[in-house]
DNA sequence: TAGATTGTTAATCGATTAACAATC
DNA sequence: TAGATTGTTAATCGATTAACAATC
């Protein structure tokens, strides 16, 4: 890799400010669903619940697309974040794990129509196998390889039990899948240049649950002010 | 209340820690369950996938109680968290929205061990109310104040469609709920002293996606360039 | 004691925010 | 032009990390 200028293509963007862009995006989509044509970094912002001074310092790692005095065309804009995140077509999406979430995770409707397609639903249970799960069905998982092959699939979703977790990532890291979103209460291993992201309901719960201590505890005087570090609401 | 030195119970603890404490409660458990009952920094840091400088500077937050030169013992360590977390006892939770990620939850075995309990399933749905779920019937959203005033609730978990979440969290709030977990892809207005937490599937999906498509890109040299789909929006 | 490992310091890095010049 | 609102600056705040003195 020799010089690189900054130019559009290579932008850093702030990982803060990656993990907002989704949120910015499905504003927009909102506002353009109610009519509005054009809005102020204000509307927008609190459509997104942030601050309008971070709202304008995110978008401005992306580009210029706003009109000063007047303020920013919703479709213009929606379709520059969309452009950047990735999402302006449909990502294909595996998900390992069929049990209840996997079910739900297989139903949610908003996968389509937030740039992304589930190919394919793996499990290695030989009961599940066969069944259709939201108009899918059921893979045995020893066909990951293959599915991920036919389907050029980079993005892994991982629905297992904890102890199973590990194994699936492994497996998909060798096929060559780059990104893992998992549900499994497990930390995973991975190699450099795979990004892994958890979700993890007990810990979610157990971070309220020590807000929820303090506040009990008197700890906080007045209102407990403490807007959870995801941004929580202005 | 007026002057206040920092004694134990005020200690404030970074939020970012916070949310890293269940992670090593997780970890702690895994190692007292296979038999270890001492650890180091180094240890406990590579289970929990952070840093042992991190770890360190996170735990000098609670107290001291490791042993230089020895580490910390497993047991004891795991109880401190845990009281520090609050999680010594159950906290009792109601979910309202029981589709199919609502079912997912109410199913989630690892509430009980984590310190939680549910108390209540709720839906709007006349459908739904009455069936069973994980052994919970399921009851008219109605009931919702009657439920929370006589389990006092504190927590409440939102499963609902987006269209939904916020008359949910309305009225969560209105009966004196503090802390909500939100699974509904919506922005929630709360006022001040409420803490909300948000788990969104397709927000998780984008973030990879941007990573994705920049690895895809070539923006990224090194490992991970090569299974993905052909982004495309290059 | 000598070796090991914690708890803390201080430097660095990244994120947030208010304020305002640029400019429509 | 006058009013409005963006995009950017700079100050502040919070989180991470390496290094090491304290101490078992």
């Amino acid at each position: 890799m020799t010089a690189r200028s900054s130019t559009d293509a290579n932008r850093v963007i702030p990982e803060a400010t990656v993990a907002r862009l989704p949120v910015y995006l499905r504003a927009l989509t909102a506002l353009a669903d109610s009519g509005i044509r054009t809005c102020s970094s204000e509307d927008l912002a609190s459509a997104a619940g942030v601050n309008s001074a971070k709202l304008r310092k995110d978008l401005s790692y992306l580009g210029s697309y706003g009109t000063r005095g007047v303020g920013y065309d919703v479709d213009y804009l929606r379709y520059q974040i969309a452009r950047e995140i990735g999402v302006t077509q449909d990502w294909p999406v595996v998900i390992v794990g069929i049990g209840n979430l996997g079910h739900a995770l297989a139903n949610f409707s908003g996968f389509r129509s937030r740039g992304f397609r589930i190919v394919a639903l793996l499990d290695a249970d030989p009961e599940l196998v066969g069944q259709t799960v939201a108009g899918v069905q059921v893979q045995p998982f020893d066909e990951l390889e293959e599915t991920v092959r036919n389907h050029d699939v980079a993005i892994g979703v991982i629905a297992t039990p904890a102890v199973a977790a590990q194994d699936v990532a492994d497996r998909m890291v060798a096929i060559g899948i780059t990104s893992i979103l998992n549900f499994a209460p497990a930390v995973l291993a991975v190699p450099e240049g795979v990004d892994v992201r958890k979700v993890d309901l007990s810990i979610e719960l157990q971070i309220l649950a020590y807000h929820e201590q303090r506040k009990a505890n008197g700890a906080e005087p007045g209102p407990a002010a403490a807007a959870t570090a995801d941004g929580g609401a202005a």
